[in-house]
DNA sequence: TCTTGACTTTGCCCTTAGGTAAAGCCTTAC
DNA sequence: GTAAGGCTTTACCTAAGGGCAAAGTCAAGA
């Protein structure tokens, strides 16, 4: 049998880690001694640490981990493993993004440039009223495309034709990124049926937002200030209209987006 | 003034986390009313969200950004931002590696072997002592390749030639990634000077690893399974010789590792 | 047998928020 | 003026351990 330290140096992980295993259940040491709480591991429990080890690596939580050791269940495990590859290309992607934007922040700085003082222009129009065929509910912000999609696959079904840009709606209060009250929608010429209902958000503030899907904050933050400034306040649940975008077949640099807040003078 | 509803939709961040900042003082809002204890912000505010936002992304930790707003100084935040970039790169270059690792497991697992069960052969040798020129002191593994560049320049310096494979030794008891007590060293024919010292490890048992620096504590545990299961006991730290490796210009899945635990008759 | 130094134990606080509950506040409608 | 419903407040629990301190334990040498 192996002490704490000696197991934690044979399989590199530390004995805090283990004790905190051995805390939750997930690996208990093979004997306990009753008088001085001293922990002992069988040498074959080296065998299990290291599968906690690599499926920790793979991004497991310990719970997901101790359900894979007690299923003991290959096709289960390569379910799992085959999930979490695919969470971690898309992590990997969207953090290959995250660089892309590291190296223009820096640029930016070099130019000596106020750095984030992107400039928006904001301008009021009144929101002449569209018919939208639109779904509304509860999602995180990575189940966005899939919305997109139950809504197109509901617009063929129903034999309706997109007649405008397809827009979205953010309806919570409080944002959440994971889930979040948003009714996503698209302009279409009938004014009656299930699911189709009238859009008149009245006098807005908009701005047009030129690049990728990503980093909206700017933008919503510049309308909120000129709001403020300019004595209004806002009425209404903010709006997206995706002008230019994925179904235009342009590279995401060049996507166009409105963005809307309904307002009112104060 | 916004309250921190109307704060939290326009900025993309949950009203929690700006209680959070609020507490740490991250982020005060501009007003809190003194009976009722309500939050208003400023609208000017949502560009130090923004910022906030931006440098957590860029996996700044909050007292990091903190520091930034308090300096408010470009170069600084620029060297920070690339310190970071690089982090970000070698983060996604492991990813891509278990990636593949996750891929080699599925296949595995297709091919009905039994999951993680790598055999490695476990063989005696009493170790011939050696001169090694070394340094040892504590360091994260990360610092790991940096040791190795240590040791070769005190070498270059003290004119000294490598008559052998690079080493290193474990002398830790308890494993911890950022800080372990590693000797890194060179097998020298010179058996005087300043850093020169003798290893003998004697009796040892020792398997060979073929492949990357990654993942050794199969082998390791291999080597603990067998040395309970033949009536040994370990007598001394670790020691892994570097017989083809970074410096043979080969594919990391050509390297070859030895690994070897001193042991001694029970 | 005793001492000493190395090892192990438990306990408490820290990260960066998210979740939830219970209670208090604000505004608007009646 | 009051009630309702929505907003906001504080407070406590959770992840997955790391750090640190005080106290208890083990094994080897004197």
């Amino acid at each position: 049998m192996l002490t704490i330290g000696e197991f934690s140096k044979i399989s590199r992980v530390s004995s805090k880690t283990l004790r905190y295993y051995d805390q939750i259940g997930l690996l208990k040491p093979g004997y306990v001694s009753s008088d001085s709480g001293y922990r002992y591991y069988e040498v074959s429990q080296l065998r299990t640490m290291l599968l906690i080890s690599r499926l920790k690596q793979y991004q497991f939580s310990l719970p997901e981990i101790a359900a894979v050791i007690s299923k003991n269940d290959d096709s289960y495990l390569k379910t799992l493993i085959l999930l979490k590859k695919n969470q971690l290309k898309s992590q990997i992607s969207s953090q290959q993004a995250i660089l892309k934007q590291m190296e223009q922040d820096i640029e930016q700085i070099e130019r000596c440039e106020n750095f984030m003082n992107t400039e928006y222009m904001v301008k009021t129009v009144v929101f002449e009223p569209v018919n939208i065929y639109s779904i509304r509910k509860n999602m995180g912000l990575k189940n966005f495309e899939e919305a997109f999609g139950e809504l197109f696959a509901g617009l063929a079904r129903k034999r309706l034709k997109p007649a405008g840009p397809s827009l979205s709606l953010y309806h919570s209060e409080d944002f959440n990124p994971e889930c979040t009250d948003i009714e996503v929608g698209v302009v279409v010429s009938e004014s009656k049926g299930d699911g189709i209902r009238r859009l008149d958000p009245g006098l807005c503030c908009f701005a047009t937002r030129i690049g990728a899907y990503d980093d909206f904050t700017a933008c919503y933050a510049a309308l909120a200030e000129w709001t403020e400034r300019e004595g209004y306040v806002i009425s209404g649940p903010p709006m997206e209209l995706y002008v230019k975008g994925c179904d235009n077949n342009v590279s995401p640099d060049e996507y166009v987006t409105e963005i809307y807040y309904p307002i009112k003078k104060k």
